[in-house]
DNA sequence: GCCGTTTTCGGCCCGACTGTTTTCAGTCG
């Protein structure tokens, strides 16, 4: 092991990726800026960790996508922290521009053109510009370029600083394991938002007990990943890591780890109210434990585990996913909170691509990953048509597609039929009038249908709500996908009456999917409440582009669990025959 | 910049839409 920080594959293609946008803002050769894009993807993707192949002094061009100029580079940033062509490029351009092109409307040309005729060099630059009307006035821009760029900073500015569920999991993971072994250190435990298992997170808690907190705190302190330290004292240090995410280490003793865990898990909302109802019951809550104030002398009620502290306050022990003040507590009281859905019930996966539309790999190996993981069925769902650039299947695409699904099951059934049922459906997209981008003989045939949409996101409200729900109304339809759209930390979800969406869905046993991907997760935890109080059946898919995609069923599973949803009201948590029965609009 | 070979250079995904233009560049997916 070297002394230097292991970059993470994440970060790596983090690096990739904005190297391949400042290439395109300085104008770089197309295809020199996918090479770019193209390495990155791999290197997110990739199982096994770059940095230790370089250690290893394994060959990295032997990857897809990755030949000798960014082999040398990644080798270089994992011996330096930072890609030589990013360093080389952010000497020349403003890294703010990175912003800049995140704002709907403005691409690398017009960042360009905006760095160059009007000195844009990030958000704030760029609002200003646009307020003192200056935008519009420049060849290709015009008024309303200049109206939808300054309502998108806003957009762009809300969504800084938060990380999405998945990229975060990954870098803390190794950090829980580096302090749960730390000496000394009796319980570890990841608290906060990322506990309760929201889809982005801002920072992130960590807690820890032990009766000396140094070893721990110094631990953290020394990790690769950190690159400065805020603050260290007897029970908290806070650092950030590379890449900007703030972790804070609470070191506790482990009689109040309990309390402190509750109290770190939050959110603010659930610790106000449970201190309230301590109070209401002459007691006190904090994160050193539940207390008792007699005769000036504070005895504990109870600290050294979570559950110890609901149960002396009369309430089962909430699930973190639903600790948001919505409820939970009056239900807990009750003994009527949910039974959760959880990924040990989830039994297949209905929503996922193959190389015969925009997918990375092929059937055989998707549902082998399926088997993989204990599956009893699955559905293969590639684009339809219209998404071009997917490589989308029209009519004749989907007659090869399932001449060699017919193949394949021949072969299976040679080889004894092992492995999930495999469905054959088609993710539809829904067309700008809420017609369906297939023709009906094979709407019919299809097992599964997945409408979705792709086109037209700034279609006013009624407009777009009109239109799926059109879609919705076709008798052949099963799913609606990603239902708002929204790509976290990317692009907001386009205008649409959901409740009006939820209704129609209901009516018409169309499930409404919880996509995993960390990317979407859409519908939402609030959404998927508010589909199910409509009488709405959810899904949860991946909407698996690769076998790796394939694993962020969990994502999806602690979305719905946040959105209180149990086994009973997911489409595939049910055993097939029930699955069927709604998919061909049977009772169910 | 990568890939693959017809092996060292040419192809790499591309169509729809928007707002800007006056025939199209830029953005988006």
């Amino acid at each position: 092991m070297s002394g230097v920080r292991r970059l993470g594959n994440a970060e790596i293609a983090a690096q990739l990726e904005r190297v391949a946008e400042l290439l395109e803002i300085d104008g770089a050769n197309a295809f020199r800026v996918r090479a770019y894009r193209n390495a990155a993807e791999t290197a997110a993707s990739h199982p096994e960790s770059l940095a230790a192949m370089v250690e290893q002094e394994a060959d990295l061009t032997l990857l897809r996508g990755i030949g000798k100029d960014i082999a040398s580079g990644i080798r270089a940033a994992v011996r330096e922290g930072t890609l030589p062509q990013l360093a080389e490029l952010s000497e020349r351009l403003p890294l703010g521009l990175l912003d800049v092109v995140q704002v709907p409307g403005v691409g690398p040309k017009r960042a360009r053109v905006l760095w160059q005729e009007r000195e844009v060099v990030d958000l704030d630059t760029l609002e200003r510009v646009a307020r003192e009307g200056r935008v519009a006035d420049l060849s290709g821009f015009g008024q309303k370029t200049q109206e939808k760029v300054l309502r998108g900073i806003e957009s762009v500015r809300a969504r800084q600083g938060r990380l999405r569920l998945g990229d975060t999991e990954q870098l803390v993971r190794p950090l829980l394991e580096l302090v749960g072994q730390s000496p000394g250190v009796v319980r570890a435990a990841v608290a906060g938002s990322l506990r309760r298992g929201r889809e982005t997170v801002g920072d992130v808690d960590l807690l820890a007990s032990a009766d000396d907190p140094e070893p721990v705190s110094t631990a953290l302190r020394e990790a690769d990943s950190v690159i400065s330290v805020l603050g260290s004292g007897d029970t908290k240090t806070s650092v950030v890591l590379r890449g900007g995410l703030q972790v804070d280490l609470r070191v506790v003793g482990d009689g109040s780890f309990g309390a402190a865990l509750a109290h770190f898990t939050g959110s603010k909302a659930h610790n106000v109210a449970m201190r309230q109802r301590a109070i209401e019951r002459g007691l006190t809550l904090s994160e050193y434990g539940l207390m008792r104030e007699e005769d000036g002398r504070e005895t504990v009620v109870a600290s050294k585990q979570e559950a110890e502290i609901y149960e002396a306050l009369g309430l089962a022990w909430i699930p973190p996913e639903l600790r948001e003040d919505r409820g939970e507590i009056a239900a807990a009281e009750r003994g009527e909170l949910p039974e959760l859905i959880e990924l040990e019930r989830i039994r297949g996966d209905l929503h996922w691509h193959t190389s015969w539309s925009d997918g990375s790999d092929d059937v055989a190996a998707m549902v082998a990953a399926c088997a993989e993981l204990g599956y009893e069925y699955c559905a293969i769902t590639d684009h339809s048509q219209a998404l071009r650039m997917t490589g989308g299947l029209d009519a004749a695409k989907l007659e090869r597609q399932w001449a060699e699904l017919d193949a394949f099951e021949a072969t299976r059934s040679e080889a004894g039929h092992e492995g999930p049922v495999l469905l054959r459906g088609l993710e539809v997209d829904i067309l700008r009038d809420g017609g369906l981008d297939l023709d009906e003989a094979w709407l019919e045939r299809l097992d599964l249908v997945i409408v979705s949409v792709h086109s037209h996101f700034d279609l006013p409200q009624a407009q777009q709500t009109a239109r799926i729900v059109r879609a919705l109304k076709h008798p052949q339809v099963n799913v609606l996908a990603h239902p708002t759209g929204r790509l976290l930390g990317r692009r907001d979800g386009y205008d649409v009456d959901l409740d009006a969406v939820f209704e129609v869905a209901a009516g018409q046993a169309v499930a409404i999917e919880c996509n995993a991907s960390p990317a979407r997760l859409d519908a939402g935890d609030v959404d998927l409440m508010r589909a199910a109080r409509a009488g709405c059946t959810a899904v949860i898919n991946t909407d698996a582009h690769s076998v790796a995609g394939l694993n962020d069923m969990r994502f999806g599973v602690l979305t719905a669990r946040r959105g209180w949803l149990t086994a009973g009201a997911i489409l595939n948590a049910w055993p097939l025959e029930r699955v069927r029965a709604f998919l061909e609009g049977r009772g169910y």
